[in-house]
RNA sequence: GCGAGAUUGGUGAAGUGGUUAACACGGUGGAUUGUGGUUCCAUUAUUCAAGGGUUCGAUUCCCUUAUCUCGCCCCA
């Protein structure tokens, strides 16, 4: 026999049972979130035509997508789940409900070399909200307002939510006298927390910016305090329209933040996130772990003018975040602060004592079953301390123990594998019992 | 795409130019067949990524290839 050595590609994560029960746990609590703010789910294939998920050709994209040709067709592999929505909502326009607001958590895929928490397979768990022509700015208080419950439902920690505004990076850039592409600045600019204000300062002067706009640039990023202080400090700033219309969506956000209930100390003014991807042209987010901040951007997301603009000439303004799950997941149980572990998600195993028990077991099984109580029964013919053995090791909290005994008195035994007390009742009580625990 | 390092069983790993490759975890079986998590015993890699070379002899030295890990780029 020529042995395969099983193995999964690098990049790809793959769970065992009590991780994935626990990961399903998270997964469970952002999407109770999410419909619980009014969001409705939409699913769409990991694959589409090349030409869809590249319309916008940005040189990254290309390079990490996965891209294959089955037949005449030349297909890729979903890397972001906005570029499907986009496709998505400008295919279904006529059908849609706007304002459009969709949650999606799926996998996407990016063929990039693997690293310490990238993953060539991830989970995203997007919202968007997306107008008609026009979307009102409040919901950009909303979005945050969601991710604000997700984590703290989460319970990973004090995080804080880091806001910011594209017109107004676009808006200060407009002032300043150099040639240099503001995406390029927008780019070193959104390093400073990996490489320091010193490095961000060498390359913005490696671009052939002048000194004294480097220190412009570099004053007007530092500018920090309560958010009070930093809008205060951007309303004395000069500058163009631009400028000021982010300052006043800012603003607008800020005050909202406060009536969707966000405790003020789970968000703060950032002037130095940019965000990479260049469709934002407002308000952008960053989610980080206040205990961890070298975990990077947990959540991140922002507002886009024109969601669909490569597919309809349909105007459709949105503004939307994804938290990348895997790569949190990954993240917090590397640093030990998930920890509960279950192997199981049963409440009851179910032992026949021997072969002529089975079918009194399952009689048993049936009833729990009906009743809606989560349990197992345990079929393979083998001595009972392995059964035991079994019961201990999937992490079960109670055994059901039929033996002669038992089905000539018509009665169970339950066992609490914690304590170790145990107790002949009949079936009726049985259930009773575990129905009342629900 | 560029740069650096690694590659020993199911897992974490020690190790050496020379007859049987530590140790730990895990797995399996057992310690008077109606009671598990502890303990004890047994067992668990003819083989050190693949191919080639040096050598009397290589898992250990050299070369090539493959794979993986960590940086950079970019990003969740």
């Amino acid at each position: 026999m020529n042995r395969v050595k099983p193995k999964t590609l690098p990049g790809f994560m793959e769970l065992l049972p009590e991780d994935q029960i626990l990961f399903n746990k998270m997964c469970d609590t952002i999407k109770n979130v999410y419909e619980r703010f009014g969001f409705v789910p939409i699913d769409t294939p990991v694959l589409e035509y090349s030409e869809i998920l590249l319309a916008k050709a940005g040189g990254e994209t290309e390079k990490q997508i996965y891209r294959f040709s089955k037949g005449d067709n030349d297909i890729s592999l979903r890397f972001d789940l906005t570029v499907p929505l986009a496709r998505y909502t400008a295919e279904h326009y006529d059908q849609l409900i706007f304002p459009f607001k969709r949650y999606q958590i799926s996998k996407v895929y990016r063929g990039e070399r693997p690293q310490k928490g990238r993953f060539r397979e991830f989970y995203q768990c997007d919202i968007d909200i997306i107008g008609n022509e026009k979307l009102d700015t409040i919901y950009e208080a909303e979005v945050p307002a969601v991710i604000y419950t997700v984590f703290r439902e989460l319970d990973i920690g004090k995080f804080t939510i880091r806001i910011n505004n594209r017109k107004i990076l676009n808006g200060f850039f407009e002032t300043l006298h150099t040639d240099v592409d503001v995406s390029e600045i927008l780019r070193i600019i959104d390093k400073i927390d990996k490489i320091g204000i010193e490095s961000m300062k060498k390359e913005l002067l490696h671009l052939n910016i002048q000194e004294e706009e480097v220190m412009k640039i570099l004053n007007f990023i530092q500018i920090q305090g309560s958010t009070q202080d930093v809008l205060d400090a951007l309303q004395n700033l000069n500058g163009g329209e631009t400028l000021k219309q982010g300052i006043k969506e800012l603003c607008d956000v800020i005050q909202n933040l406060k009536k969707f209930g966000v405790d003020d100390a789970y968000y703060k003014i950032d002037l130095t996130i940019a965000r990479g991807l260049d469709y934002y042209t407002g308000t952008v987010y960053e989610t980080i772990l206040d205990e961890y901040p070298k975990l990077g951007s947990i959540c991140s997301g922002g507002r886009y003018d024109n969601l669909s603009e490569y597919y309809t000439d349909k105007v459709l303004p949105g503004v939307g975040i994804s938290i990348g799950l895997t790569r949190l997941f990954s993240k917090l149980k590397e640093m030990g602060i998930l920890q509960r572990k279950e192997k199981s998600l049963i409440k009851v195993l179910v032992i026949p004592f021997d072969e002529m028990r089975k079918s009194y077991a399952l009689e048993v099984i049936k009833e729990l079953r009906k009743a809606g109580i989560a349990s197992d029964i345990y079929l393979q013919d083998r001595g009972f301390k392995q059964k035991l053995k079994y019961a201990n090791r999937i992490g079960v909290p109670y055994v059901v123990i039929l033996g002669e005994d038992e089905e000539n008195k018509n009665e169970v035994t339950l066992k609490n594998m914690e304590t170790g007390e145990q107790d002949s009742i009949c079936l009726s009580k049985l259930l009773q019992m575990f129905m009342s625990e629900k």
